[in-house]
DNA sequence: CCTATGGACATACGCCACGTATGTCAAATA
DNA sequence: TATTTGACATACGTGGCGTATGTCCATAGG
């Protein structure tokens, strides 16, 4: 077995290839990211980009599914070490809201991606929503929430998130506006559960 | 007074070429749209582009501010002839999700121009997410809704709308997944709602 | 060990589309 | 009637994407 084998070194060019787009992608942006401006800081030409990639929208797609992979991952260790089913998913819900101000998220996965790829992409294709509707399932399941298609609970949820993520980014009063969306966020989630027998239902 | 002014005409050509930029980019998309072929079809040529809207992102600036001011008009006729100000504010939402779901309105506002735009564009600067604001703020003068932070409500709302719009587009199954937006959407709403005095607080 | 094949890139080309600079003509104004 | 201003059209340069073509090296097979 030779130390490096040809795979090997096609998957390195593949990987330096995601990361320098990702940089690009996430600081530029996709429109003004030149293929022969990005290409050449990979050390590298267009060449190599068309062979792995098929075309530009191809290289953001593999992006996208990097950082969708990396925030998944994040979101799933907030979730699993959670002694109630409820408390991992609304956990999971104020970590995700945390974690979607980063500019490089909203750029590139909220804003780029939904534009280029369709608007299929955030939040459809996207496993961090499938992992939410997968919590979601479980928790109609266990009576906690009310039942309800968790399909469409996960991306009213989803969807609400994102959207407070850019609300507090655009803010420059530091973390006040994470605390006002957390607050309203809290409220809307509590709407979601199942009532308990004494309960009276709600009434309008 | 001349029949037509010159002021007239100089409105006529530009609210043509709105009207045909609004066909284009709710069909083909800001960027598959090229500007050459764009005017040819509004009769005339770039150079009354430029001149009117200074660039492309101008034009797709104007189009979406029409789109979100006849959206915001059709949203407001519903939470003005409403007796109640609660019913006023769920039928508003529940309108939106509905209105929300046309093909022009999901490609031209909430794909195209919040990645075009920057991230501000929806909701920021939009007429449809500052009127909700509004209402959203006096149910919490009211006293209808919990003491919280209008703004983070209202792009909460305005979030989950969307998001539930794409999912509902992108389902064949008729109204089916809209039922089942509604139903999950009426629950979060209904967190939102101040406790009455003899109702006891939500534990967990 | 030698050859052949295929994949991983680089190079070169054509095309399209945006923005700008320049020109023209009609309307408004004095 | 002379002048100015604004509403367009025309022409040009430039940048960037995709593709076609070429080259080189690693791997497989005899």
């Amino acid at each position: 077995m030779p130390r490096r084998t040809r795979a090997d070194m096609t998957e390195d060019t593949r990987a330096r290839l995601i990361a320098v787009a990702r940089l690009a992608f996430g600081t530029r942006g996709y429109a003004r990211t030149s293929m022969d401006e990005f290409t050449a800081e990979a050390g590298l030409t267009r060449g190599a980009l068309y062979h792995h990639f098929g075309d530009k929208q191809g290289l953001l797609a593999a992006v996208v599914e990097q950082i969708d992979a990396e925030m998944d991952a994040r979101l799933q260790a907030i979730s699993a070490d959670a002694q109630e089913p409820w408390q991992g998913f609304r956990d999971r819900c104020r970590g995700y809201l945390a974690m979607a101000r980063e500019a490089e998220y909203q750029r590139v996965v909220l804003q780029d991606a939904r534009a280029v790829l369709g608007g299929a992409m955030p939040g459809a294709q996207l496993q961090c929503v499938a992992s939410l509707r997968a919590i979601v399932d479980q928790l109609i399941v266990a009576g906690v929430v009310a039942p309800l298609d968790a399909q469409a609970v996960a991306r009213l949820i989803h969807g609400s998130l994102t959207e407070a993520s850019f609300w507090i980014a655009e803010g420059d009063d530091g973390d006040a506006r994470l605390v006002q969306a957390l607050a309203a966020l809290e409220l809307m989630l509590q709407g979601l559960r199942a009532p308990s027998r004494d309960e009276p239902a709600p009434t309008g």
